[in-house]
DNA sequence: ACACAAAATGGTAGCGCTGCCAAAAAAAAT
DNA sequence: ATTTTTTTTGGCAGCGCTACCATTTTGTGT
């Protein structure tokens, strides 16, 4: 069962410029503020505009001008808050320069980006975003070949088609690590979800890992559950690795979702913590600012992401890695 | 500081045809698998597509055929993950339909999302999509004048332009309502963010207090802070109100995120939960099911909101309103 | 073999706009 | 008043593709 909604007959420019009593090429220069043109002729053109409801083509004026002010982004999920928020850093921008931000999601999954961006690459956008650095070879060569700027951010570890921004997910294992072997904890687990579809959360494991082998402190135990992060996930991934492993005095967690979700499992049970167990996360999300007790966490900077992205963009900025950094949050549960 | 990227030379339609040997149309109807073609022809198209590396750009074959497959979306906040959740329901159906999503940030502003909308309806849309029934009037006239279709999502009280998917935020206060008074409450309590911006915010608060008006047991109380809600604004409210208001025996929250925050407040202040204060949210989050005691609340099919409607536009159904409804979640925490 | 239907193919006029260039008008200089 | 310079302006050829129509090729039935 199709509509038709009534065509709405469509005023172009040359209509205006006929309303308004000028050439096409003056109506164009006036709408766009660009070339030089009388205060009068403005003024007969924009009351034409207003009278007529004239909406520029934009697609129309991009095949002219053949430069588009789209920005295209991959992003591998919307359920996670963490690409919401590098969206939002990024649209803040664009929309301040006229940009427009067309988006798929990818799922984590390589070859539905490559699918993804083959798609977005024909409407011919100015930049591509993606989330971080691992691509498939189709995807990195059809980026090379687009001849438009791509943006890679929230990973550093790895080489960028062009520009990266964000920080190094490795370097937030190995700190992460390193807090917890300065706080004196010994006997170590990790819950994670999917580490080989979100390949961040798995360079952050491993940088983790490595760091505590070094140590001569390796990791005790670790429970890695299927399907994405989630405080459900994180709750029962604690709970199967503390049924293998009671005598653990620490946990990492691939992100603050799933340690958000342990710290209830904790609470549910009655384990006091940091005192019986240390937890500790990743992301710095808001709401672990206001549990009772402050998750101890890395917050790392994907609004700011977003918008550096944006702006070397919409600057068109030399290929560049812009590394923001993270910050370790000591919270109260480690 | 701008840079250069090596502009690619675009391959176009007509060079793929040359080096295919076929004409200019050959070439389209195969890419787009429309119109009768042999094998032969198509397998020597699909070459000199392969060896090329052609992509074909929707730019032009926009502009030519007069309609397009994009879908704009004005979504007020990418910070509450409610409206990430409606472009996760609609960018599954989109995709599957090749269509492509593009988004600008409102965020709450009516003014704003006037501006963003005529910027978004210049790329001539197949349809727009908007949260809410509450527009500006210019908004709502830009609307029917593009004839494109036009998905209203997330709220039911009022009129549409043309296709509304969602459920009554004023019901949902009102069997909120009911389900407080059921249970025994009397003395209640709100703690709610910024009513002026967030306007189904604003219709639950008004169904849930006519209701208990109706029932001769007024809001005794209420908080409401300025700003965007978040568990932290959630914890602050509860904090205030208490202050003010000792005695209340149940709050109701805006959503949530507020309603998490009060329940991290009662945590941290040993306040029991339902037997001193009972707490009542709105959204249905997951992670008001992982808390030690689940979140009493009303779920919302968010998701299955932006489905709908994107699935309605493909289909490019007939002006409708689809009320998804809503599920009172008992919980633990009433 | 022949007539006729069906399938396959190519040519070309736009889609609505911008960029370039030349022409006209206005302003400044002599 | 006239020339030179600067500012405004309009015409028109595309941008790369699709839709339509005309033409050619292939297939079918007798």
């Amino acid at each position: 069962m199709t509509f038709d909604s009534k065509q709405q007959a469509t005023v172009t420019l040359a209509e205006v410029a006929q309303a308004a009593g000028v050439g096409e090429s003056t109506v164009s220069r006036v709408l766009r503020n660009h070339g030089s043109f009388s205060r009068k002729t403005r003024d007969r053109v924009m009351a034409a505009v207003e009278q007529l409801g004239y909406v520029p083509n934009r697609i129309a004026g991009t095949l002219a001008s053949a430069g588009s002010r789209l920005v295209a982004f991959a992003i591998p999920s919307l359920s996670n808050i963490v690409f919401p928020d590098v969206l939002r850093g990024a649209s803040g921008v664009l929309e301040a320069n006229q940009h427009q931000a067309v988006f798929a999601v990818t799922d984590y999954d390589p070859g539905r980006e490559e699918a993804l961006v083959a798609a977005m690459l024909a409407w011919r956008p100015a930049a591509v975003m993606l989330a971080g650095l691992e691509h498939t070879e189709g995807t990195r060569k059809m980026l090379r070949a687009s001849g438009c700027r791509i943006a890679e951010v929230l990973d550093l570890d790895g080489t960028p088609v062009d520009l990266a921004v964000g920080f190094s997910n490795s370097a937030a294992g190995r700190a992460s690590a390193e807090f917890l072997l300065k706080r004196g904890y010994r006997r170590i687990g990790y819950v994670g979800h999917d580490l080989e579809r979100d390949t961040r959360a798995g360079k952050r494991f491993s940088g983790f890992t490595e760091t505590l082998q070094a140590a001569g402190c390796a990791l005790v135990d670790r429970q890695i559950n299927a399907g994405p992060s989630s405080a459900e996930s994180g709750r029962l991934g604690l709970e199967h690795l503390l049924a293998r492993s009671p005598d653990l005095d620490a946990v990492y967690f691939s992100n603050d979702d799933m340690a958000i979700g342990g710290y209830f499992h904790c609470l549910a049970r009655g384990i006091s913590i940091p005192s019986q167990l240390a937890i500790f996360g990743y992301n710095g999300l808001d709401i672990g600012r206001v549990t009772p007790q402050p998750l101890s966490t890395i917050r790392t900077p994907r609004v700011m992401s977003g918008q550096v992205a944006a702006e070397l963009i919409v600057a068109n900025a030399p290929p560049q890695v812009v590394d923001l950094g993270f910050e370790l949050v000591e919270g109260a549960t480690v």
